[in-house]
DNA sequence: CTCCCACGCTGAACCGGTTAAGCGAACAGC
DNA sequence: GCTGTTCGCTTAACCGGTTCAGCGTGGGAG
């Protein structure tokens, strides 16, 4: 009875219960191969014995789990440092993964390189059951080298660009077209959006949508580029708001940019919203902790992580792979728009 | 050859080379027992083939690297949400990793149980080689399980309390004496810090810095608890601020807490920084993002992410566990601070 | 020439499970 | 009463590595 006990392994349990290993693996695993009576009693051995299976060992078997599913996140990363989404995703992905006892291995990069090498290794050693792959990129050539690895993935983006792997898309169209018929509505007509990276592929989507209900409502709808970071909202936001014709409201597409916006504005003496409004794309804490509070389109991204992570459990275990779709996010009219006040 | 190739195990290289499996094992990880003219076909034959090593079979012998490195945040998830400092440290600890091959399994848990059947779990099937604690507690529990479980493990926190495990720590008296010293020549005698939990080893040495500090400088120095979330800091903010002697200066724990305090001071028609001065704890793009930008005590957080994961490498690799101290923080000033205007 | 040891390798056990094959007993069908 | 089947269990191989004991060989020392 030393501090330093053996774990129980079924071999503990087919001797206690005099029985052999192979009964105990039947019993354990309720398949077919014992009766009920001894099934009833090896449970309750093992119940005893605090008895856990080890992962590790069940991996080796043929078709065997390992208990871990992997993603690369591949951003520089003082752009990772402060935005909400990515840990509010996590969040979301580590509550369900949690319920099947299953671990997350993460990966940080800055490279693309580095994220294939991530996956490749992943693959060759059976590190993990599947991936969970974010960020997808127009023609983005990780979709081909994880099906050419066989290895399970769900793709958070798309619909479209993702090849045979099942997604988990949002209509983002429809959201932009509200945020828009929203601005118009107030009076908006020039309204530009400080979008992220173009080669995204959500970026994409949002920005044609974003032209197509613009040119709906008789507005000027521009779109400039950023990397999420506030630096780079901030210097695109000073160039916009010093325009002849500046734009009467801007649509960012992250929280951390609007937030840089808004210190923009507030640093060039233009009034929010009284001299222009601003739309955070992503909602987090941050939006209402600032003075006006920033009017977000909100998705849930817990929930986002916890179907991805539904998503992949189901495609590791051999389910036909269904692309789904989340809640768009819906609009939170806040204090950072209004109408114009000349 | 085939698209789906079964991939290769020792025992293929052993065919290939006309040895055993066991010299071929011998071989691969460098230990004597072959020839160096073995052992150089050896591993040509092996990258030839493409072979990795899989994990899973390692580590079921006992005393074999798993090639991964565990971490538990313990925090509620609406916590997590925001604060940069998290996502900071994890992409330190991971470019560290990253130069190693060795992965991280992250767990997101809310409560301590759950945390400790992570360590539980992780070692009995050996699937971390060590674990990196952070938040510690006064008299934490997980000191003593993970002592127990012969986990190599480093603690992000103390120093003391942290049994025999090596720490890191960093020095945050003399930061805090650096802030009241600041703030008392500033002209402020009624200085109030919004901290964190009470139960963090961290909020205690702070907190005893600072009674100690702001009574050396005559200054009122009081301490109220809130758990880093905006809203609880909106909360607590609001309550100080409508005190009959209200404080002329607040120091927040973290940055997302002195954003909410910034926020509740305009909302009651308090101007910061002439009615009231605003420190934030840890730094970060937010702190600069927002007008006015948040004088804040600057660590480098992924440093101390590095440095963490550094150590661990080290303890695992059998080194001696040495504690180490990180650079102190620095007192950034920026425009939330500054002398008292009637 | 002999003895001993170091070297280089082999064979087999082992880690903790899964699973196919086999086998005796009970039982049903004809 | 004999055959065939099903049930309940055992045996043993297997997954992919690591590691220890053993063994033949060659070389150096005496």
């Amino acid at each position: 009875m030393g501090s330093l006990m053996r774990r129980p392994t079924i071999m503990d349990i087919a001797r206690a219960a005099g029985v052999s290993k192979g009964a105990v693996s039947y019993a354990l695993n309720g398949r077919p191969g014992v009766s009920e009576e001894t099934r009833e009693r090896i449970l309750g051995i093992a119940r005893d014995l605090g008895w856990a299976p080890s992962t590790t060992a069940r991996a080796l078997s043929p078709g065997g789990r390992v208990g871990a599913i992997g993603m690369v996140v591949d951003r520089p990363a003082h752009a990772l440092g402060v935005e909400p989404f990515f840990t509010q995703l996590l969040t979301g992905i580590e509550t369900e993964l949690a319920s099947s006892d299953t671990d997350l291995i993460l990966r940080v990069t800055d490279d693309a390189g580095a994220e294939a090498d991530a996956y490749r290794r992943w693959a060759a050693e059976r590190r993990v059951d599947g991936v969970i792959m974010v960020d997808l990129r127009i023609d983005d050539p990780r979709v081909a080298l994880v099906e050419g690895l066989a290895l399970p993935a769900v793709v958070l983006g798309g619909p479209g660009g993702t090849g045979a792997l099942p997604c988990l898309y949002t209509d983002d169209a429809s959201s932009v077209r509200e945020v828009v018929r929203y601005l118009a509505a107030l009076g908006h007509r020039r309204i530009t959006r400080v979008a992220g990276p173009a080669e995204f592929l959500h970026t994409r989507d949002r920005t044609l949508a974003f032209e197509e209900a613009t040119a709906g409502v008789g507005a000027a709808g521009d779109t400039v580029h950023a990397d999420y970071t506030g630096e780079s909202a901030t210097r695109a936001t000073r160039r916009l708001l010093a325009l002849a014709d500046r734009p009467t409201a801007l649509v960012f597409d992250n929280d951390v940019m609007a937030l840089a916006g808004l210190g923009v504005a507030h640093e060039m003496g233009v009034d929010v919203p009284s001299q222009l409004s601003i739309v955070a794309w992503d909602d987090s804490a941050l939006c209402q902790l600032v003075r006006p509070s920033l009017t977000a389109v909100a998705r849930d991204v817990v929930a986002c992580g916890r179907q991805v992570a539904g998503m992949i459990a189901e495609a590791v275990g051999g389910a036909a792979p269904r692309s789904r779709e989340t809640a768009r996010g819906e609009l939170q009219p806040r204090g950072s728009t209004g109408p114009l006040e000349p």
